[in-house]
RNA sequence: GUGGUUGUAGCUCAGUUGGUUAGAGCGCCUGAUUGUGGUUCAGGAGGUCGUGGGUUCGAGCCCCAUCUUCCACCCCA
């Protein structure tokens, strides 16, 4: 058979293996810092506690997994018969019945699932980090896979804003260290509700936020038709267009808006929120990240009640305009577990976009590929022994190195180096065990020099 | 889910209006060099032309279906 994988899943080879961990290890050394604590959870949880969690578009994107044995068994063949030839044939029940668990779709509601079911093992506020692949069933394209990495941060149980503060200046530290220039974009659920308030269509803010989102992409016009598709009235759209279009500072947009919103007290509470985010980091300044309030920014994760983060790369070499980071705030999401009121927030930096950005630039430091140092040219049984030896000590050095398997023709241990990039090459026969030396050859020059254990160390550190 | 796009050697790709035995570059293997790679030279292996149907005397090329790739929409890390 031919060898395949499923769409939209990939394999990684060793070279981008190596950037790939070098992105986890700087979240990683990020999120501990910041006293973060690493969990991980099964790659399947149940269907029950995945569905209906990230609205209609998300439940058509989980993948299903269906039971073990054969769950078409527990189904009489007369039943099946009526039910597939009833022109009311409910097929989403019928998936239910053959389909317990499914994969996960991101890392935050399996949180809120390990939340509820360790509450007792838990001191609050929680504070964990999980670096986990997520699926999808989504139509692969640019930026875009079935299968990805999520590296989540969440503070759950507790409301202060300090915590959005926080998740700020890691992201700041780890897009700093990266080396990679991104625009953080704030804007706050209660400012949404309030807008959606003022303008008298309180109910259909998932309708409006969905569109003014897509401002920067389609264009006011296009924006003001789909609110009308969405049935939402033309006084309300009228009502709606200097808010959208609210331009300045970030302060003169807070200061529009504390008119704007002075009726709905939802919404004066998002900018008071707000101010005090951004009024922090005012005082203790972001390393290299950029910042402003995005009042289209909406997300369109249902759970969000306050912060909603949104980060982009801000570098004119790249038009790549997916996101790399999203996050928020979400009052209430263990609720539906069994534990209402607690408050939860947290980011989750998208790593796949991330490799393909800083490939793309050129990010990734020339070092990330630390291959082996030193190859040790294998002629026999004796010579192996011997250079088993000396790669013991080589390697509690910690000096990466390694003893070619076999005692394969020179021209093909040669090519082994080579190919490998390894910068030096032992070259230890009879002579030089005799001698006790080591001929020690530079790839790069082409020399070689016999030399003794303590140069031959040197030469490497 | 909707619209478009792609598939020929390990990789990147040629392949004429449908016509004999499907090519190139790179890579790989062997040798020139039995303790010396990267350069050079000589030789060699490697293909169900994504898959399944169909049209035709004849299909890599035309038609249909399906899978895959990439892109846009929806949505999203």
């Amino acid at each position: 058979m031919k060898p395949a994988i499923p769409k939209g899943m990939r394999d990684f080879s060793p070279s981008e293996m190596v950037k790939r961990q070098y992105i986890f290890e700087t979240i990683k050394k990020v999120y501990n810092r910041f006293g973060y604590q690493p969990i991980e959870t099964p790659a399947m949880e149940n269907t029950e506690t995945l569905l209906g969690k990230y609205g209609d578009e998300g439940d058509k994107l989980l993948f299903r997994v269906l039971d073990n044995g054969n769950p078409l068994n527990q189904i009489t063949s007369a039943e099946l018969a009526a039910r597939f030839g009833a022109s009311l044939f409910d097929s989403a029940a019928f998936v239910n019945h053959i389909s317990g668990k499914g994969l996960r779709y991101d890392l935050t509601v399996p949180f809120a699932r390990y939340v509820v079911m360790h509450q007792n093992d838990i001191t609050f506020p929680f504070k964990r980090y999980q670096i986990q692949p997520v699926w999808r069933a989504d139509r692969p394209q640019k930026g875009r896979y079935r299968e990805f990495y999520q590296c989540d941060a969440d503070v759950i149980g507790s409301n202060s804003l300090l915590n959005e503060f926080e998740l700020i200046q890691m992201i700041d530290e780890v897009f700093t260290a990266l080396g990679l220039k991104v625009l953080i974009q704030l804007n706050n659920r209660k400012i949404l509700q309030g807008i959606a308030e003022y303008i008298g269509e309180t109910e259909k803010i998932i309708e409006i936020t969905v569109a003014i989102d897509k401002l920067d992409k389609i264009g006011l016009d296009q924006v003001n038709n789909e609110l009308r598709s969405k049935g939402i009235s033309e006084t309300a759209i009228e009502k709606l267009q200097p808010v959208i279009q609210l331009k300045g500072t970030t302060t003169e947009k807070i200061n529009a808006l504390k008119n704007i919103l002075a009726q709905s007290p939802v919404g004066l509470k998002g900018i008071e929120e707000l101010t005090y985010i951004f009024d922090l980091l005012q005082q203790l300044p972001l390393q290299s990240a950029q910042y402003e309030l995005e009042l289209t920014l909406a997300r369109g994760l249902n759970y969000y009640t306050g912060a909603i983060i949104e980060v982009k790369v801000n570098d004119l070499r790249t038009d790549f305009s997916s996101s790399v980071l999203g996050g928020g705030r979400y009052d209430d999401l263990t609720g539906i577990f069994g534990l209402p009121n607690v408050s939860g927030v947290g980011i989750s930096f998208g790593a796949d976009r991330i490799y393909d950005v800083l490939n793309a630039l050129n990010l990734f430091p020339e070092n990330v590929a630390a291959t082996t140092k030193l190859l040790f040219v294998n002629f026999g049984s004796n010579e192996e022994k011997y250079c088993l030896q000396l790669l013991g000590k080589i390697r509690k050095l910690g000096i990466t190195a390694e003893l070619f398997p076999e005692a394969a023709k020179m021209k093909k241990q040669m090519g082994y180096a080579d190919a490998k990039k390894i910068p030096f090459v032992a070259i230890i026969g009879d002579e030089e065990i005799k001698s006790q030396t080591i001929t020690l050859k530079n790839m790069t020059t082409g020399m070689q020099d016999k030399v003794d254990f303590e140069t031959l160390v040197q030469q490497l550190s």
